[in-house]
DNA sequence: TTGACAAATGACTCACTAGTCATTACTATA
DNA sequence: TATAGTAATGACTAGTGAGTCATTTGTCAA
């Protein structure tokens, strides 16, 4: 248990230098002083140690922001406890955070591209309580817009303290971001994340929708729409499906039809990416 | 020429699919239909390839934007048009832009990180042109971070439909950006991010500062400065970095002295990296 | 001291990669 | 058609990396 550790610790350092495939596993038991055959007794393979890293940390980091909102009572004092908390856990594992953005994962094994997956829908959840809990139905229409601008700001200002090791004063930077994040929720009137664009996002995108899912949701929004065009559209695209008979160029051009509806959007996402369009 | 243009098509393909490192020269070129001595006909190595690609279309993407920004008279128009040109041409090169986003340069070569580099202060240029434009003095201390929001604005957003292929409707996403730029811009009373700390982020980070530089910076804070305690410190500070004599707590305590003061950020910074503190 | 078991080692295999270069195929001119 | 010059090839070199396993070293109870 103690090896695992140190090697996690230092491999952490050469990763957080190197980037992890640049480094090797010569190169971590070199400067673990340990040898090469030790490394493969506490970890089956170079990709379970990423993987054990990246739980070890977004656990710890993820749980501190969660704590900090969850028990901060005080709603005038909760963003600030908020990106302070998470300023300061990423700034404790600063390391970590240097390989969690160098490393974009997404060239990873399919493991963990899903693992960060869930890490992030974890975080999002958790900034939408606070959200909802500080501004109730006034953002109604713009809560996910606020979640990703909150992240916006996270992303770019990490990347100030991660990248070039300047002295930063993160209560300034708390204070300073609670400001603009009150601002947007305030007085933002133009949506553009809006529920279903969140629902395509976190279909999890390795998962193959079926044929009689696609079927189902058609049925669904057929009797929703009242609009002919669209509704007609959406009626000759579920025939096609049961039993192709048009050509692309018609299929095409009923998938074109029913693009722009607000109900449709998702289901011509999913067909286009059925049709391979 | 031609052969070039090829060799690069399709290795964008495969870099924005699997990264630059897990893609080999055996495979683009197979990819290609050419062989592999073929290849370095048009390119001394795989490192100049990549080169090639962000020089390519950092340049069209970037002045695409200036393009926009320059050739924009209205004002009322030009965060809109700013946004749009982006997202637009971010779009039509998403092959690219994805390579951009997952490989986080930093772990190639020091001519391509520098390049970046480059690059980045060249886009932050027009950011803050565009700025200083629209809003005059009105945001003269908080215009650093409006380039920095309007940055994270612009990667949260990327990110969404760059890798979730999902149909976005960039005109109401580029409107949706204005409102909350126009917010910030208007309304932001804390700052951030000083003229100082931008200074200290565009120091070239390879080059080292000299002794005599520090020193010049030094003599020039001493007389700004009123506060006896920081002008003291920075005199002994002084003193020490031409003579050695006080001991490292010393210091490192007339560090501390100094830290917090608005003219001495950027000085203290280097002082620290210099002494390894 | 001995024997039994566990922990640690590092030489080795196998797969793969960037880059080279002697050879071959192609092309255009005389 | 002959020839010179260019373009293209792919087997080859030299090197690296992940992961294995026969062997050695260490530990502790009898």
């Amino acid at each position: 248990m103690i090896k695992k550790q140190l090697i996690m610790e230092k491999a952490l350092d050469l990763f957080a230098k190197q980037g992890f495939e640049a480094t090797s596993v010569q190169q971590i038991t070199e400067h673990c002083g340990i040898s090469k055959g030790s490394f493969y007794l506490s970890f089956k393979s170079k990709d379970e140690l990423i993987l054990a890293l990246i739980d070890h940390f977004m656990m710890q980091i993820t749980s501190d922001i969660d704590y900090t909102v969850r028990n901060t009572n005080d709603d005038k004092k909760l963003l600030y406890e908020f990106y302070y908390t998470m300023f300061h856990t990423f700034h404790k594992h600063s390391d970590f955070a240097k390989i969690l953005i160098k490393e974009q994962i997404q060239s990873f094994n399919e493991v963990l591209i899903e693992r960060m997956h869930n890490y992030n829908q974890l975080n999002e959840k958790i900034i939408l309580s606070m959200i909802e809990r500080l501004y109730r139905e006034e953002v109604e229409l713009i809560k996910y817009d606020l979640i990703y601008c909150i992240k916006g700001f996270m992303s770019t200002y990490l990347q100030l303290f991660l990248f070039y090791n300047v002295p930063l004063d993160l209560e300034l930077l708390s204070q300073s971001l609670v400001e603009k994040t009150n601002l947007l929720a305030r007085h933002t009137t133009v949506p553009f994340i809006s529920q279903e664009l969140i629902e395509m996002i976190n279909q999890p995108m390795t998962e193959e929708i079926t044929k009689e899912q696609m079927l189902e949701i058609m049925d669904k929004k057929i009797e929703e729409i009242d609009e002919s065009i669209e509704k007609e559209s959406l009626f000759l695209l579920k025939q096609q499906l049961l039993e192709p008979t048009l050509s692309p160029a018609i299929v095409k051009g009923l998938l074109e039809n029913i693009r722009n509806h607000p109900h449709c959007k998702w289901i011509s996402y999913l067909l286009r990416r059925y049709y391979e369009f």
